[in-house]
DNA sequence: CCCAATTTGTTCGTATGTATC
DNA sequence: AGATACATACGAACAAATTGG
């Protein structure tokens, strides 16, 4: 498997560093090294490149960065390709979207279509091990709801649940863009103080349609498990929508900072 | 519209560079700074953080690297909040799907979801401009397909035309994922020399499913636009697929390696 | 437990490049 | 053209971390 190459970096490079990273990328690329392998000593990078240490290290910090090296120090250490983790491409991602705001509209435009696609593919396809694991995320949040800003938890163990069913996924750009949408929403309702409030009705769609969905799952029902969580999404939107009204209505002077 | 916080870099931060990065991406957030926004000098920064010159320098590459400042030479230079592109956005997101490589079912698991929701939510809401200029890219293939490798051209028009329907959708999330899926089956293809081959049948089906689809848009038949892209994607995956399946026979030793 | 070797991490002083006025 | 303000690059020395004896 050529692998193709690791993404050189846009926008008119220039300084010294950015070259001398995009060569070493190419050059892990060229050489086919993979992850755990050691690249050259910074002593020789200095000398391969004819440049100074510091110019070598901040090209490392480049790469660094993007998580595609990992460095360490002593004997036997040194700087290593290293597998850009999922939790890395997310954050990295969320920077991007940290200008580009979407809006809860938005990424449940996203969730609807993806959420019941994950849930048809899923079906039959678990074993009686994943779907226990399933059933113990949702037992988690089995408690009746009661107290005030616990209920925050209870979302949280709701956007777990969805994360679990994603991990489970043999697509690792559904799994990767799912369980991205989910941080997304978390932290767009965390810092907005939604969550779903105490919503009783909430709650019990949730709480209906996960062991609803597990139960189509076990049954290897791709239609049935995609109508349910197509049904959820929906309900949720719309739920999540209203609050989202009910604390502009509360607020509005707050909205209109900035 | 408090910014949230721009993402920390995971997996247990220690060198001081790094630190560093961090402290200014923090001040930049509670500072609420915006793009544009010229942070303090290197020298201000080294007295700030009582470190060496090259270790604030390593700061700023670890986050140049992330898109989120730029720097500038000369008299009212300095380093800059820089709004992360989506170019850069996706470059990041592509190392990651580097290491663990989606299988052109995988891609098309996404597309097939994502494309007619974004075909429906689009009818209706297209300016007359955009309309016609949808129709342009049309016309760019137009041309009857004959030659050889120009057909890899024509493959590339019609991710342009998947593209430029992206771009106006008003969702970010949705116009960078389908972009994204385009580009990485667009590098899948060509590096496979996978391409839709002199595929008379899946050109014929491109042309005409575009034209259809322009048609239901300007109507306004959310619902119609939504079945066209719907098929499409069926019948490009299926000859897609068919050409994998080809390629794999012909050139069977040479998966063998590695 | 300490010591020595190895490799990255950090500092400082100086010089060069570049854009603005 | 020249002065100014800024990042960029160099080089040599020293510090810290890790490993093995």
């Amino acid at each position: 498997m050529p692998p193709v190459t690791i993404r050189s970096t846009p926008e008119a490079r220039q300084s010294r560093p950015q070259r001398v990273a995009e060569a070493i990328k190419q050059w892990v690329v060229d050489e086919g090294w993979e992850p755990g392998h050691r690249l050259p000593s910074e002593a020789a990078l200095i000398a391969r490149f004819g440049m100074a240490k510091g110019t070598i290290r901040e090209a490392i910090r480049l790469l660094e960065a993007q998580g595609l090296v990992r460095s360490r120090t002593g004997p036997g250490g040194g700087v290593f390709v290293h597998q850009v983790s999922e939790a890395r491409a997310a954050a990295l991602l969320g920077n991007y979207f940290y200008f580009v705001r979407p809006s809860i509209d938005d990424i449940y435009q996203l969730r609807a279509a993806l959420e019941p696609e994950l849930a048809a593919s899923l079906a039959g396809r678990l074993s009686a091990a994943q779907l226990d694991r399933l059933e113990a995320v949702i037992a988690e949040s089995a408690a009746p709801a009661a107290s005030a800003e616990e209920e925050a938890a209870r979302h949280a163990a709701s956007l777990r649940f969805h994360a679990t069913l994603a991990e489970m996924s043999g697509n690792p750009l559904l799994r990767f863009v799912i369980g991205f949408l989910a941080e997304l929403l978390g932290e767009a309702t965390v810092n907005r103080g939604l969550h779903s409030g105490t919503d009783p009705e909430l709650w019990q769609s949730g709480q209906d349609y996960q062991t609803r969905l597990v139960a189509a799952l076990r049954a290897g029902d791709a239609e049935g498990a995609r109508a349910v969580l197509a049904a959820h999404m929906q309900t949720a939107h719309r739920l999540m929508k209203r609050q989202e009204a009910a604390l502009a209505k509360r607020f509005l002077p707050e909205r209109a900072r900035r």
